[in-house]
DNA sequence: CCGAAATGTGGACACTGTCAACACTCGGTT
DNA sequence: AACCGAGTGTTGACAGTGTCCACATTTCGG
């Protein structure tokens, strides 16, 4: 632990990363509408406006919790797509990648508020670059990874792979923030699993 | 015209509905966290708390204004479809179908705020029938017809009609919240737009 | 015609983000 | 060792918000 808070003592110690933990346990609860900066320094400990020194406003607080919850994601989908052990390589690849997208929903569905202030404030690298190399780190990356993957194992063309990834992000997003605020948000989760899969399956077919 | 607003007596005539549209410009201007109850009563030249006679609460004029922006893109799509004229009537319907989807993008590109507000409340009709007569009004209901389309024409079999709604609603949803908040804000528009082509073809491929 | 229901007003409260001025602590220079 | 400035945390203030309450006005039905 490089960053005790020395209890007692006028400086905190690590302030900043205080204030973004708790930040995401009241995103974590109540989504980026539950963050309010007082309330954040309220559980800290410290008085409001301290968060100041650390942050120029609100938005920026948000948007290193917005990091984390990302974080968060990204690690969630590794542990499921390490649960795939196919042996026929294209099956595997498709598969694999299916098992992304299902973690990707997952998350969104158990984790609504962290998921929504991962993707809400202005935090995440933004995507800008035409098709060099393309990002490989959060869920994006692991998303291209098994999308060369894909490539690789002859299933996806290389003509048709530019523009694959944000297909198969946007199909799987959108179905989580239909889900969790949008219309969907009561259907029943047997029929929601089930639209899921179709969902993938659609996916699937579509990009090869 | 019903209620006009008759000018210099104590009572509006027609407050609600004026609470409503000058709520939906607040809206078209800053989204949903534009809209404060307060600023929406100094427009319509009424004192604060006025509003609570009509509504609820901040949600709920939220809602209605949530309604309004759903009308507008029922009726941009609508007008998006009318545009297709291909004689070959399979070819009509996946041109229809895609039309659908690059018009509910156009929108929610065009006016970010009514798209946001038009989701983010609990507005909405919610999707929780099982399979029955579905939704038929709003961009839901226009996908449906379409997707009716796509069966009768006999391009999307019967038995992949149900739950083919949502995953093409999935993915133009998510297309334009990556593109609106999310990490695709900064992709440039030709780009962008190959993507969604991309995107669309990939539906029209994995739905049948 | 008159009272009740509907509608609009004004005041108050708690809460928020943000700015400015002040207080404390610590590390490096002399 | 003394000191001073930079970094950090605090207190106070202000404007803005949503919402509740009591009150004023208007409209409408019996």
């Amino acid at each position: 632990m490089t960053g005790d808070a020395r209890s007692g003592s006028y400086h905190h110690g690590d302030l900043r990363r205080a204030l973004a933990e708790t930040g995401l346990e009241l995103a974590r609860a109540s989504g980026a509408d539950g963050v309010a900066l007082r309330e954040v320094a309220r559980r800290v400990g410290v008085s409001h406006n301290a968060a100041y020194r650390h942050f120029a406003d609100r938005e920026a607080l948000l948007a290193e919790i917005g990091s984390l919850a990302m974080e968060r994601l990204t690690a969630a989908m590794e542990a499921d797509l390490a649960t795939i052990t196919d042996d026929d390589p294209v099956v595997r690849a498709r598969e694999r990648l299916k098992a992304v997208g299902r973690a990707y929903v997952a998350f969104a569905l158990a984790e609504p508020g962290l998921f929504g202030v991962a993707f809400s404030a202005k935090a995440g690298h933004a995507v800008d670059s035409p098709a060099g190399p393309p990002v490989d780190v959060g869920p994006y990356g692991l998303l291209n990874t098994v999308l060369d993957e894909l490539t690789a194992v002859g299933y996806l063309a290389e003509d048709r792979r530019p523009g694959s990834d944000v297909a198969c992000w946007a199909a799987v997003h959108g179905f989580s923030e239909l889900c969790l605020d949008g219309p969907l948000r009561l259907l029943p989760v047997d029929l929601r699993d089930a639209a899921l899969e179709r969902l993938l399956d659609t996916v699937d077919r579509g990009l090869a």
